[in-house]
DNA sequence: TAGTGGTCTAGACCACTCA
DNA sequence: GAGTGGTCTAGACCACTAT
């Protein structure tokens, strides 16, 4: 008896998928037939056609019934890095040193982005993160201190600013933005390389809920690289 | 009368680990509980739970209950860029440039990348993509004749090698790095920029089951950015 | 307006894994 | 061994939308 779940059911619509028995574009069987088809409850179908869904390769639409996608959307995840996770499990061992902590102006980019007022100040940090007892990367960081004023008294040489954030602000949202730019003397002094290498830089700002918390800008030592799949 | 969906169970669960009401790490009550706190019954929680494991905000194992997660992964997702589309939605004229096409050996990473038995040829391409009339990005490209035979006799010349493959192999899977390097005379040749100019670069490698099917790696012109989310 | 997916329920059995 | 999540079923009603 073979089994049927909705795994088998979403593997074999795939297939089905694939082999082209159902073109780009083109409507698949309802619901319903499937399960009939397939032997097994709509409600199973349902979850393997949800599943493909979710994947990008199908489109549904009530009463428009179900389509393979035209462009299947490719979809890459990846996970955020955590520094000292990365440093780590390089086998390296990971340190950091606070080169800066003032609480100043931002300039105008960062004040827009932290929804700071006109005049208002923040926190500023840099940070120099060591795998072994050479520069992995360059962080520059500014905090929202009305929105995370506990920031204020933390003793941030035990623990990394990073860190901090992950452990109080668990649950926030945020976007990232990856780019590349040529070091200039300040990345280039923090990473010990030359002036003109060129940097891998993801920025990042996070929020949680309506409170904008923090932007960040980390510069990866020249020639790392960041992975990912399909 | 509360509308009852696994929507807005998810939404009151994760209300309640954000609010700290479930520290991190701590088990939560079980479905059946829930089911009864909220009065639905526990397939719909179940939905719920399994939503928020599929975030990877609680980890969820039979017997051992659902956990709220130490450290909540961040998974970030973003869309592979279609050239084509990207120049398009900027509001500029799409065109490409086929510099190069020729069946040879390919050197041996991306030999073993493809799969490619040693002394084996591969189709190489070069195209430079334009966004109006300045060149947006240039690609280096190696196809498994192998696998791919067809494009051996296709007018690349019409449709750019990107978008054929999209169209004729649909349903793959691949990884993808991305990096930063300094544009070395080839690059900036193409780009029409200065040598050492930052680069941004995409490597991506495409597999349809077992069959390797292509390698590319996309310079992106200095400055720009790969938009993401949290 | 009719067809299709979206979702909830109540009950059942199974599979894993912790103690 | 027992508790928890994983999943299937059969039936029902609803919501959207193409025609």
């Amino acid at each position: 008896m073979t089994v049927i779940s909705h795994q088998s059911i979403r593997q074999a619509l795939l297939g089905r998928i694939q082999s082209g028995e159902w073109a780009l574009g083109s409507r698949i069987p309802g619901e319903t037939d499937l399960a009939t088809e397939y032997g097994c409850a709509r409600t199973t179908v349902n979850r393997a056609l949800q599943a493909l869904a979710d994947e990008g390769l199908v489109v549904r639409k009530r009463k428009g019934g179900t389509r393979v996608c035209q462009t299947p959307v490719r979809q890459a995840k990846f996970e955020i890095p955590i520094l000292r996770e990365q440093v780590e499990t390089a086998g390296s061992n990971y340190s950091h040193r606070l080169v800066c902590n003032k609480l100043k102006r931002p300039p105008p980019p960062v004040r827009s982005r932290l929804h700071i007022p006109a005049g208002g100040k923040a926190a500023h940090m840099q940070t120099i993160h060591y795998a072994d007892s050479s520069p992995f990367a360059y962080e520059e960081r500014w905090v929202n201190t009305q929105a995370v004023p506990e920031i204020l008294t933390t003793p941030l040489g035990e623990i990394s600013v990073n860190e901090w954030l992950v452990k109080m602000v668990p649950f926030s949202s945020g976007d990232v933005v990856f780019s590349a730019v040529s070091a200039d003397e300040k990345i280039a002094d923090a990473l010990e390389i030359e002036v003109g290498a060129a940097i891998f830089v993801i920025d990042r700002t996070t929020w949680l809920d309506d409170a904008f918390i923090t932007t960040m800008t980390l510069y990866y030592k020249e020639g790392y690289k960041l992975y990912s799949q399909l």
